[in-house]
DNA sequence: CTGTTAGCGCATTCAA
DNA sequence: TTGAATGCGCTAACAG
């Protein structure tokens, strides 16, 4: 039916070996030779049978990109990271195809699975993991096959995987060296630093006069949203221990939990206001959400920051012409993504420990501002 | 190295022939050989050898999805729809992957020849197509290619092909039956009425008294850029016919183009206020086009829609809650995609001629009014 | 219902 | 630098 290498070869005068050898470049041809193969080529409109090829050479060119959200710009800007560092168009390059686990745990398994079947080159999985330990442990276990199938597997955006039982040892992790393919058996990890950014965000809101700060975190079981709470209470325990006073407590009774939408920040902002109906201020988990606050918080008849401040959480483009600006925590989402890419390649030396963190950075804007001194 | 058929068939006792045909499943087999098989397929953790087996059965459970833009949620939420029906978890589900061609041609075609490499079962293609002919001809030969190697080819948010040369006859498009794989060789498509909706959305703002109308265009050669500037002139010249008025010859000096970007509308807009100080209103390429648009009228010190009234296509969801909330045309771009897939799995019948329309609806929110009467 | 057999199309030995 | 031969792991007839 289809044009196979034979036919190629038939048609050049030459064996299927040296057709076979042309088309995958890595191999002495004589010159005249190769142009006699490429024309053929061109004749017959030949296209490799990619699943023959994987079979006999046990790679394939692909390479999985797990997503938590498509629809999210926050997924999207990573995963055209990782796509613009995979060369398609050359030979030897990767198809990076990018898979909507819909922040499902066992749907992220499937796919995983999907991509073992298909033998992937490379598998990054980016954004929050879930923290309930039965998935944790499975997939983990997911992750050693394939690593162990000789898929190099890389997090972006997610904490590095908890150790596995046993080891023990805290040893001097193998240094930065080249780690080859399999390395430690720890997945690269490139790592946001969730934490500082929201600590940085909190001092940001204490320092303004701040003393009644609402927070519409994630949902409860998320990597994410654990790290960005940690450091908006980090920020208040400091602030607790330096002036006496008891932030802390008050931040239980005024954080709510909410998918990472828009509907997510306008309900939990209605519910904090409901709470306190005196708050100053109100961080969102992120950008997206934010933008529901303050959709909710103008609804109920108050002005930002006039009356309350608000604040998001990634600096995706939309932020900076929100009106008003929205005061946020950038990540380098597509340094980031174009470093997992590279690393899932293998074009990159793996970065000591294998965890890289990338930096936030604290973008003020005009969405926060000193609280109104009544 | 890997764990393979044959180590299962070992295991429990059958041959290698059984043990695929429990995996796959089309095919009785006695209970209890099946759980055994069940059994050893778990204590081995086998995973099939997807090339291996896509070679031997000549087909893949791949599915591409080609988006121009994976960080905007137009395209997010088409692909996200196309991969729910897929159902990847069942065996025989497919796995769906999306690739980011980033609007350019020349990817798309990589795109395109890598997935017909992989034998995909089905390719989908959102979003608006260029309308080089050169790229138009490529385009179509490569889709005929893919059509011919066993690929179904779905078209989702973009016009149908333009037919063959040659034909010429526009003969009854074989009615509405079942139309197998292949059918009538064109693509099916899933088109979006974007000329219907670019006209109901400027009949709304000349019904509202306005006149003098901008419009900040997509990209200038796009189909969908194309379509809904028809619309908008359809309109336009209704109006002049019914009204005695030239307001067509205005829009070309009130139109300018740019990317479907933020930027694009805060540029756009700007542009525009210098060619016409007396807007009273704007259409924008798309929502994301708008909030740009919206961001750069403030910023000349107007009120929307108090000096100038604003409007979008598309109504993602952050348009409803924008400040103020967006006018906009709605697209059902979750139907379209869900349809687009089932198509692309042969699951739903073609639908007559070939091609179906989604409808679009005029959203009239607050970021329109009758302009300012001085 | 199950086993046997024969390729699928290519990459890669090994010779030449 | 090239060709011939072998097998990758699986599915799909065909028997039984």
């Amino acid at each position: 039916m289809a044009v196979t290498l034979a036919d190629v070869a038939a048609r050049a005068g030459v064996s299927a070996a040296t057709v076979s050898r042309v088309l995958s470049g890595n191999y002495p041809v004589a010159g005249a030779t190769r142009s006699r193969v490429l024309r053929a080529v061109e004749e017959l409109e030949y296209v490799v049978n990619g699943p023959a090829s994987s079979l006999a050479a046990a790679t394939s060119d692909l390479v999985g990109v797990l997503v938590n959200d498509i629809a999210d710009p926050f997924f999207g800007i990573m995963a055209s990271a990782v796509q613009s560092e995979m060369e398609p168009e050359k030979a030897g390059g990767k198809l990076a195809v990018v898979c909507n686990t819909g922040g499902s745990p066992e749907r992220e398994l499937t796919y995983l699975m999907l991509l073992q079947r298909q033998r992937a080159a490379a598998v990054v999985l980016t954004g929050s993991a879930v923290e309930d330990p039965g998935h944790a442990e499975a997939l983990a276990a997911r992750l050693r096959r394939l690593a162990a199938a000789g898929t190099r597997v890389v997090l972006c955006g997610r904490p590095p995987l908890p150790e596995a039982g046993g080891d023990g040892g805290q040893g001097g992790g193998k240094g930065a060296a080249g780690a080859g393919p399999g390395g430690t058996g720890a997945p690269l990890t490139v790592a946001f630093d969730n934490r500082g950014g929201a600590r940085r965000l909190t001092e940001h809101l204490l320092a303004l006069g701040h003393r009644r700060i609402g927070y519409v975190a994630g949902p409860a079981e998320r990597t994410t949203t654990r790290h960005r709470l940690e450091g908006h209470r980090a920020a208040l325990a400091d602030h607790d221990r330096d002036h006496g006073r008891d932030l802390l407590t008050e931040a239980d009774r005024l954080t709510v939990h909410g998918a990472y939408d828009r509907s997510s920040g306008y309900d939990g902002a209605l519910e904090l206001l409901r709470r306190e109906p005196g708050l100053t201020a109100v961080l969102a988990a992120n950008d997206t959400v934010a933008l529901g606050v303050c959709a909710a918080l103008r609804e109920a008849g108050l002005s930002i920051p006039g009356d309350v401040s608000v604040a998001g959480f990634d600096d995706l483009p939309f932020s900076a012409d929100a009106s008003p600006s929205l005061t946020t925590v950038r990540i380098p989402l597509h340094e980031a993504g174009a470093r997992a890419g590279r690393l899932a390649l293998g074009r990159e030396s793996a970065p000591p420990g294998d965890v890289a963190t990338v930096r936030t950075e604290l973008m003020v804007r005009a969405s926060t501002a000193a609280p109104r001194t009544d």
